[in-house]
DNA sequence: ATAGTTCTGAACCGATCGGTCCGGAATTTC
DNA sequence: GAAATTCCGGACCGATCGGTTCAGAACTAT
């Protein structure tokens, strides 16, 4: 009958991602996505609908991936180094790619707050699935439900400030210094 | 001879913002910025050059005020009471103007990295300068200096990461908690 | 009043935004 | 080959973007 052959959709997502990733929803417009997906204006909307749609499914999958990635550490370390490996997730040498986005959840948190706020909404869920994940791995650490909780929210506040620390490119050195001073502080604590 | 009379400057220019604030700075258009400041569109340009130009205004004012706020808070506490007191800061009810709407150095320094990166960056210098007072305010505690600097680095990234929570709109007793428990381990740590 | 100066509403500008549409090229089945 | 189907480049859409211009209203000093 006619042409089976599409554009493969699943490649074409993941470098619309890392565009979002870098630049921020708004500040990606069409041109730059379709120039980066390499697929034209037609097939971009036959395929994904909108702009907004585009984007979040990539939100999701970026979701999808990062707690992926934190269950991977904390099944193949005790808790708290598979934490810090978390931490450190995503740390190469300076203006490396996406070494300096930061996170994308707290970048669209951020950014479509007030703009957009269904948007900022689901990133933030997103990344409260992020602490109760750190919860539960603190708790198998055997501390009492109580510290649990607060160490968890306590740890998405580093996370988060991390984060931001990556997006304003400071230097890979001085966030693993970041990182170290704060997992020894939060160990003593346990 | 003519009419003196002009239209407030200053209070425009706090109009303005706020909505740089809340917003953002590339949601934030010509005419919602016209109708916040309530101002015409020439009186505008006649006297703030253009949108980036009023921005960095804002911008550098918010850090002044943010940098006053936070020597005053240190100068008159015990300097870990005040820098508790700065952390708390625009902490209202929730839904209540300000209190959620993170802080504009890191709303910035995420929004604008990768888009204009002049901005980003200048933004993430005052944070910078926000640290070194952190750092000059442990000094004086009579802590090392290795201590200070390391310490001043991690409450960077409680502070980022709160503003993050901020913003997010996380309810301010949420907030609180994290605080509370965050200048529990640093206080153990120092 | 009049002259002199500063204000501002509104019209206008080109560029770009996200989104739609269509005609022809490409590729398959028959 | 021909017919059927899917692809996509490019033209096009109205809306909005940030920014400019100007005529005339508003106001003061004389």
């Amino acid at each position: 009958m006619a042409r089976p052959v599409e554009f493969d959709r699943t490649l074409a997502r993941d470098r619309a991602l890392l565009l979002f990733w870098r630049r921020g929803y708004q500040a990606a417009s069409l041109s730059d996505l379709l120039a980066a997906m390499e697929i034209s204006r037609s097939s971009f909307y036959a395929a994904f609908g909108d702009k907004r749609g585009l984007f979040l499914e990539c939100l999701d999958l970026f979701a999808e991936r990062t707690l992926n990635f934190l269950n991977g550490t904390l099944e193949t370390s005790p808790p708290l180094d598979g934490l810090k490996r978390f931490f450190e997730m995503g740390l190469g040498r300076m203006g490396d790619g996406e070494s300096h986005w930061g996170c994308l959840l707290v970048n669209t948190s951020l950014e479509m707050a007030g703009v957009d706020d269904a948007l900022s909404q689901r990133a933030s869920a997103h990344l409260a699935q992020v602490q109760a994940a750190f919860e539960a791995s603190l708790l198998k650490t055997g501390c009492s439900p109580q510290k649990a909780a607060d160490l968890s929210a306590v740890l998405m506040l580093l996370l988060e400030g991390l984060r931001v620390s990556s997006r304003r490119a400071l230097p890979p050195e001085t966030q693993r210094n970041q990182i170290h001073t704060a997992f020894r502080i939060v160990d003593a604590a346990l």
